[in-house]
DNA sequence: GTCTATAGCCAGATAGAC
DNA sequence: GTCTATCTGGCTATAGAC
């Protein structure tokens, strides 16, 4: 491994468990086990280290949305592709969402190079299809955005909001693990079932 | 309004928008339009003054959660009742979720508190309820935790990661109001869609 | 490329006048 | 109770030896 690998490897964990605020130079370079001046040696500095690493978390996501998103498949077949692939890959990478959500909701700069990105989770050719099925009455006329919305929240807000889940459901870190596992066919099922006619 | 609400107030704007670790004292008592030397006098020190404005804001959306947990309601007139009611709350105070959500997540000490607090939104009687709804027949069988789970996610989501929403969906400031205007009774019947019989 | 040492700044906190 | 002035520590960043 690289010394600029390791300096990464070591900002992400950092930076994805902390925050950008909150998190200290110092602490990245005992992390990778180097010196801090190598921190700017390789990365010239704090931001353009923080940049790399949400954007390389970013680009993890985003793909594989897109291309559930885009596919040949039936709405149903892509919200169950969605919830499975998704939880599936955010149970191995816990830190990504809410890591991105924290950035994204106090770095008001990030949303333009957000929206600029050719990759970005675009689920354009997905709300037409949903206009389509609706009028084939496979499914039940509804705001398709709010479809778009739901299978996001449902996916996405146990690992956005990990902490307080537990708090409130009472969870150990065990049985959360469990409920995520059943949430990949759970989430697809409870949206299927709402608006199949 | 005395000078320990002006900054109290000043304090919570500032924290809540930019979080703990992003705020400065400095900020907070030039948007009070007091000295930085009377937040140390009112507060004694920043995370004082932080746990205060914490508390405050957890305290002012758990009650409303219990009250309606907790009524002698049915589970879809619950379901009903608390997507409007906290939706509708939330637009009036659109950066309380995403900030006690942020704290919770980056600050482990605080979870104990939130543990320990009476008023700490507590779903058992609603547990225990859909079990019995289940039974009953009027509700379809499924795990009863995943449903508590179902009904925060489609409510809180929006709010939690709201600049991820817009970006993803691409919404105006306007079109996001509108949709979450709109979600209110939309999440509710939803989830009611999704598991009545 | 990697280190030590330090510059330079900024934030939180306090002392003390009024 | 409110202010000005200042201390102290910690943080980012750089200079410079090896």
């Amino acid at each position: 491994m690289t010394t600029e690998e390791k300096i990464f490897n070591a900002a992400r964990k950092i930076f994805q468990t902390k925050g950008f605020a909150a998190t200290r130079m110092q602490e990245i370079a005992d992390e990778a086990g180097i010196n801090k001046a190598m921190l700017h040696y390789c990365f010239k500095n704090k931001e353009q280290l923080f940049e790399a690493v949400f954007m390389n978390a970013f680009g993890q996501l985003a793909p594989q949305i897109n291309l559930i998103f885009n596919s040949e498949d039936s709405v149903f077949e892509k919200i169950q592709k969605f919830t499975e692939s998704y939880i599936s890959f955010v149970i191995e990478n816990p830190f990504l969402p809410q890591f991105i959500i924290q950035e994204l909701n106090s770095n008001p700069g990030f949303v333009q190079k957000f929206m600029q990105n050719p990759n970005r989770p675009n689920p354009q050719k997905l709300l037409l299809q949903i206009e389509k099925e609706i009028k084939l009455g496979i499914i039940k006329p509804i705001n398709p955005k709010q479809l778009v919305l739901d299978i996001l929240s449902m996916t996405i807000f146990a690992f956005a909001a990990p902490v307080m889940v537990r708090g409130i459901i009472g969870l150990s870190e065990e049985e959360f693990h469990t409920l995520m596992q059943e949430r990949k066919t759970h989430s697809a099922n409870q949206i299927i079932n709402a608006i199949k006619k």
